[in-house]
DNA sequence: GTAATGCTTGACCTTAACGTAAGTTTAATC
DNA sequence: GATTAAACTTACGTTAAGGTCAAGCATTAC
């Protein structure tokens, strides 16, 4: 084992809203919704340096639309050597599907976005002939 | 003007739930929401083809998980030639917003994608130690 | 000791995006 | 003319993802 470079390892609720930009109440429900699993001291939750790193994964889930459901399912993956065989087969399979649904979702996206430059462009053109600066 | 092959320009609500695999309650909603303007004979809805362009663009962009008062707004663009100067200024720097916001989120989705791929990586080895085909 | 913080647990509230059910019209068919 | 099927309106229900408020400990600050 080697010395990490000294950092905070665990931390409070507080700290962890400000540096993830959530609120408390998004904090315990995520964890009733079994996607963190903060630690007590006392009745005081303390965030793990797992939990953070499950936290940014849920919040980069979200932006592409995810739902909480799939996530808490997708970040199994991450505790993948923690399961039985059986499970693990299931949870690979969850993710060569989750896949394809992400690189399907890639192309789409690429493709949305070229038709939004073209209008972009058109726009231009629109505005220029009015004679308003872009 | 050209003679267009021949095709239907505009159809009943049955035939767009098929075409489209929504219910009639979803498109009654999106009308209700004005991002469809189907017109009525009698009290029947008409679906034109400028209905379904629209129907297509906001399942798109359901897909990436835009709102439908979001997916509203963006519609306005493919309507520009329709707008006042001052309207479409501003439909340009909404379009050009959402353009940015779109190719971030594509960089994030390539990233998780390679993530995900790695992950695959990892649980194909696991796998594999136990004897398990992949 | 008491006041102020920060954390806790409930409990109910809200919004988006439809689902669903009930009753009504309209068009087509027997 | 009666039936049936498809479409309509109205209105209440549902789920996800939290927001919001109340009331209660525990610790620190004075």
């Amino acid at each position: 084992m080697q010395n990490r470079p000294l950092e905070k390892e665990t931390t409070n609720i507080s700290e962890i809203c400000k540096k993830f930009n959530v609120t408390p109440r998004t904090l315990r429900f995520y964890e009733s919704k079994e996607l963190l699993f903060p630690i007590r001291i006392g009745q005081k939750r303390i965030f793990t340096r797992r939990d953070q790193a499950r936290l940014k994964l849920i919040l980069q889930g979200k932006r592409f639309g995810f739902s909480l459901e799939d996530i808490r399912q997708l970040l199994n993956l991450y505790d993948i050597g923690d399961q039985q065989t059986t499970q693990l087969a299931k949870t690979y399979e969850l993710a060569a599907q989750r896949l394809e649904i992400m690189e399907s979702q890639r192309d789409e996206l690429t493709l949305a976005i070229d038709d939004l430059k073209n209008m972009l462009k058109i726009g231009r053109q629109q505005l220029s002939v009015k004679g308003i600066p872009v």
